[in-house]
This record gives C-alpha cells, structure tokens and sequence, in this order.
DNA sequence: AAGCGCATCAACCGCGGTTTT
DNA sequence: GAAAACCGCGGTTGATGCGCT
C-alpha cells in the first residue's frame, strides 16, 4: 500500500479565490509557516486542495511578490535566461526575485513573444526568423545575442551580481570581463544571470525593442517599498495597484525583505540602522505599536468556526507573511 | 450605450520526478 | 521493490477588463 490521499477531492471548491480564503490562507501561514501543503486546507478551515492553496501563495500571497509589470532589466534578463535555459519558468523566476514562474510564463506570453517577433527574432530559438532577415537587418545581430546553449556554457559569460549592496536604484553592472566571485550558489542548473550581450547591443535592444514607454520601469529598489506615506505616491491612488497593501494602510514604516538563498520570508522595519544590510539578515520587530496592529486587524474579523484564532503575538513568529490585496479585501 | 474582439493573468490540468508506506 | 500519494513544473484555459467600432 501506498500513502493515504491527501484529500478528498469530492466537494472542494475551484476557481477564483475569495478574500475570505485569502485571509484564512494567511492566517494559517501566519500562524504555521510554509507547511505541508496537503495539511493545510484541512487546517486551514478551506475547502480547497493543496495543490490550489500552494499555487495561490506562491504566485499571489507570498508577500515579497513584486508586483506590476516586468522593468526592462527584468525583461531582459527573461529573454537571456530563456535562451539558455528555455521554457524552464521556475529556473528563470529564481533568478528573479520577487517574481514567480507563472507571472514570467505569462508576460514572455503576452509580451516578450510579440515583441522577438516583432524584431524578427524566433521566441524560441531565440534566433532570427527565416522571413525575418530584412527587417533584422537593422536589428542587432541575434545570433550574436543569444548563442546556442552549448556554446554559451563553454564561454564564460557576462556577469551581473546581484549585490543587494548595490544601489539598487541603478541596474546591475554587467561586467565585460568573466567573473569568479558570483554571488549565486553552484548548483546544476547554475547559470550565470547575465544578459549574454555586451552594452551596445543592450542598449540597441532596448531602443529598437524594446519601448519604454510601453513598459513602467520597475526599479529594484521598488522591491522593497520605503513605505512612509509619501506625499507624492502613485501608487497610492488604488489599493489594487500598490506593491504593498500595508503602504495603503499606512502602517508604519516598514518594508519586505527575503531571504532568497533559503526562501525565508521576513519583514524588516524600516527604521533598523542596518536595513541596507545583507538581506539574509533576519530583521526583528521592535515596533510594538505596529504588531499590535497587525494582531488586532487578523484578530479583529476573526473566523467564526474559531480554526482560525490567532490569539499569539506576532512577536513569537520568525516568519511572517502577508499579502498585499487580499488584506485589504478581506480584513477590510 | 452596446457589441465585439483582443489582451491579460489567475487558476486549473496533467505530467514526471520524488517521497512515503 | 512496488504502489500510491506528494510536490513542483509547464502548458493551457477561462474570466475579466479594456479599447475600438
């Protein structure tokens, strides 16, 4: 025999997620952690499989989601990392942080696939296409670009280190000469995130491709969101459009940080000396006044079957998480 | 204002590898 | 070792929104 079912799958809900699944979804995760997703319907007070609650955290709730449309950067580094690595989505989105594969299958779907064909480039050879040769003339050799997998691995490749150090204000510098200190763990699928092209050909990219007028620049440093009420926020103007529903709150300052290399979600007050520190660094909350908060606005609409009371500081979780949307749909 | 078509993206489905019994 | 469930991934779908006529 093998292991019993995870769940009976008679009588449980699909489709679009409901703000009170939302809530019960990040109280339980709140309360418990990532846990073992077959677990956490049942305890979790929903109707729902795992398999549904894991996909709706990791491409929705999880609160270091950077939201909004992919930055230029990000696009390109898309666009390289799929001519290496192809349509391993997961593999790419590791690379970018705050972004999850369904969100860079979706954009290289809607937006990066038109736009290659557009410069007459083939999306998935990343190669130009055959009836596409006059019009790549004045295009950037793609050859030159994207290079077959197996070449590019036997070179060494253009190198951009993401140093969280680094100004994130500005795009990281990519190095011409090869590089031995990334910062990346060495593992199988290790690629060097690098855009395999030199500067020249970028910028050629970007201003024959790329328009930016189509696409809003998303600085790194909108990552994590400086979230005193700013005077001038754009983002401001609807709750649904901010990268963080705690901005539209207007709690007090603090900001998303993630742990990457172990996936850990931490949040890091704002007013820590150190926050430009390594993000690997576990933040503490010191700020009492704000983890009230928060415990009243989960403890305030509490569920009424009563699985989902958190009657516990926040204080004595290493882990916290949030989401952005669903907290203002459903805690208000 | 209504109708239509297109674009977007959240969510589902099915598969393959891994883990557990 | 086999069987069955778990887990994560990639492909696809369908609901919704938006722009155009």
């Amino acid at each position: 025999m093998g292991r019993q079912p995870c769940c009976d799958k008679v009588g449980l809900k699909k489709g679009p997620w409901t703000a009170e699944e939302d809530k019960k979804l990040i109280c339980f995760i709140l309360t418990n952690g990532q846990y073992c997703w077959r677990a956490v319907p049942k305890l979790a007070g929903l109707l729902r499989c795992g398999k549904s609650c894991r996909l709706r955290w990791t491409n929705y709730l999880r609160p270091d989601l950077k939201r909004g449309l992919l930055s230029e950067y990000e696009e390109k580094m898309v666009i390289d990392l799929h001519a290496q690595l192809g349509n391993r989505w997961s593999k790419i989105a590791s690379h970018l942080p705050g972004r999850t594969d369904n969100e860079i299958k979706n954009h290289w779907n809607t937006h990066i696939k038109k736009k290659l064909k557009k410069m007459g480039i083939d999306p998935i050879t990343h190669k130009p296409l055959p009836n596409a040769t006059e019009q790549t003339q004045n295009q950037p050799n793609q050859q030159q670009l994207h290079q077959p997998l197996e070449e590019e691995q036997n070179q060494q490749p253009l190198q951009v280190d993401f140093d969280p150090k680094v100004d994130p204000s500005k795009e990281p510098e990519i190095s011409l000469e090869s590089s031995t200190t990334s910062t990346e763990a060495r593992g199988e699928d290790q690629i060097i995130a690098t855009p395999q092209f030199d500067t020249m050909e970028l910028n050629q990219l970007v201003n024959n491709g790329f328009c930016t007028d189509e696409v809003p620049i998303i600085e790194p440093n909108e990552i994590l969101m400086p979230c005193a009420p700013s005077s001038s926020s754009t983002s401001s103007s609807s709750s649904s459009n901010s990268t963080n529903i705690l901005q539209d709150l207007q709690l007090p300052d603090f900001e998303w940080c993630c742990d990457y290399s172990d996936s850990s979600l931490i949040i890091n007050n704002n007013n820590h000396e150190d926050k430009n520190s390594n993000n690997s660094a576990m933040a503490l909350w010191d700020d009492d006044d704000f983890i009230s908060k928060l415990n009243w606005l989960i403890n305030e609409d509490d569920d009424s079957d009563g699985n989902q009371v958190f009657d516990g500081s926040l204080t004595q979780f290493s882990r916290m998480v949030t989401d952005s949307e669903s907290w203002a749909f459903g805690l208000f």
